[in-house]
DNA sequence: TAGTGGTCTAGACCACCTC
DNA sequence: AGGTGGTCTAGACCACTAC
């Protein structure tokens, strides 16, 4: 048993109580003068052990208010339904699984001809900086930022379409490219996670503590890569599923 | 433009440097006193601008050797070939994907009974706090700690088995079980992401600064629930991927 | 032993929110 | 106005690493 220094155990004391629901999700932590008196510490020992919570994303804290404790309510996104053909939709992919489990979807849209930074470049197999549509989504569920979403489209392919047009695409750009005969038919998808650049923690309003997912597509027909999406979720709020294989059984009793 | 604190203008200034490789990955940076120094600031200050950026995973610290950048190389995982008895493996299926990056896989194992815990439970079809068997692997790359997981069988497959022995099953649990006459046609994976907990920083070193990735995978026979497996990996050294439909374009130059 | 980061204090002033 | 967290300082002592 080594000796913990005092912000820890000022830390592990309140995660305790967070977990026990002496704190219940929603409700606010006494004060840091109040936590100041309890545990015998300075004002700064027990904002370290504060400090600690906030890191793992369990509080967050406003400047008079106070900290609270952090609910989370997940949304389950289905990677491998998502953009598939056999599965119909109306509009794009987003707002209907958003819809579908009774949240209200919104977001802002913007068209781009940009550069292609060196990481989809060489999924899309083209040179690095030639020219590319961006279509970039800023995604909102119930009004709370949710998701970032750049979609780029090499130039051979997006010239002379609808594509490279600012506004909507209503019956989906997946059914729009298969209506242009070039049809989806295989993807690779790339997951991983990371702290979010500040960038990042503007666009979708993190806190320290929590993590971005990043879910990079690769859309291919048969005969070459045709789009590259990279998607930037909040991590505290989203999880991913992929169904595989026979799922019979699963499906059965769902 | 609004004025920044001092010691967010110190966590800019060193970012920069780290980004334009005034600081490459696995050099250290000028010590709290020298930046203390040069920023015109109480040696608090820095620090509080240094803690920004080791949330953010850019760097770590350690007692008497000073600040360092992070380097970080990934491990590409290939989730939807991984236990797929379409492709032939020697031995179990992590250590294969390793070997075959041409690093060196380690793991320490144990078997034992255990209640279910609820999301088991839920996701095995079973009762919770009902037996099921724990297949539990730490797993290292190169000595270095990578991931932890966790499979659970549900009583009424694994009693009576090799599953319920301690030791490795050399061919594999996924051919074993296939040679019980239990395939597993299907499976159901989710992914998620959070900051480690006091155990999972524990098990897996790491600082604050670097989230954890979960893949959670159900296997499914054509009748029910067969296993559940959660995998826990470092988020800084871990990337997933998936192949889905037709990719002979992406296989062909690749 | 010298230099590094790790912990802790006591107190100051500012910015934001609620009443 | 009063309470909350946010920033900052100056200084103390401890623990670890290197030489």
């Amino acid at each position: 048993m080594s000796k913990q220094p005092k912000y820890r155990l000022v830390a592990e004391a309140l995660r305790r109580e967070i977990d026990d629901l002496t704190y219940p999700p929603g409700t606010r932590l006494p004060s840091e003068n109040d936590l100041s008196t309890r545990f015998d510490a300075s004002r700064n020992t027990v904002r370290a052990g504060l400090n600690v919570l906030v890191t793992e994303g369990l509080i967050t804290s406003s400047q008079g208010l106070g900290y609270e404790v952090r609910s989370n309510e997940v949304f389950e996104l289905n990677a491998s339904r998502f953009e598939n053909l056999d599965f119909p939709q109306q509009g794009d992919a987003y707002s209907t699984d958003v819809k579908h489990a009774g949240r209200r979807p919104s977001q802002t849209f913007r068209v781009e001809m940009q550069p292609a930074p060196p990481a989809i470049a060489e999924r899309l197999r083209v040179e690095t900086a030639s020219t590319t549509v961006l279509r970039f989504c800023h995604r909102f569920v119930d009004d709370v930022p949710w998701s970032t979403q750049a979609t780029y489209y090499p130039i051979w392919l997006a010239e002379g379409t609808r594509l490279t047009e600012p506004g909507d695409i209503a019956e989906g750009t997946t059914r729009y490219l298969a209506s242009l005969g070039v049809e989806q038919v295989g993807y690779f998808d790339e997951i991983d996670t990371r702290m979010p650049t500040p960038e990042e923690a503007r666009l979708l309003e993190v806190g320290a503590g929590v993590p971005v997912l990043t879910w990079t597509r690769t859309g291919y027909s048969t005969e070459k890569p045709i789009r590259c999406t990279v998607t930037t979720f909040r991590g505290d709020l989203n999880r991913m599923n992929y169904e595989i294989g026979d799922l019979s059984a699963r499906n059965a009793k769902a």
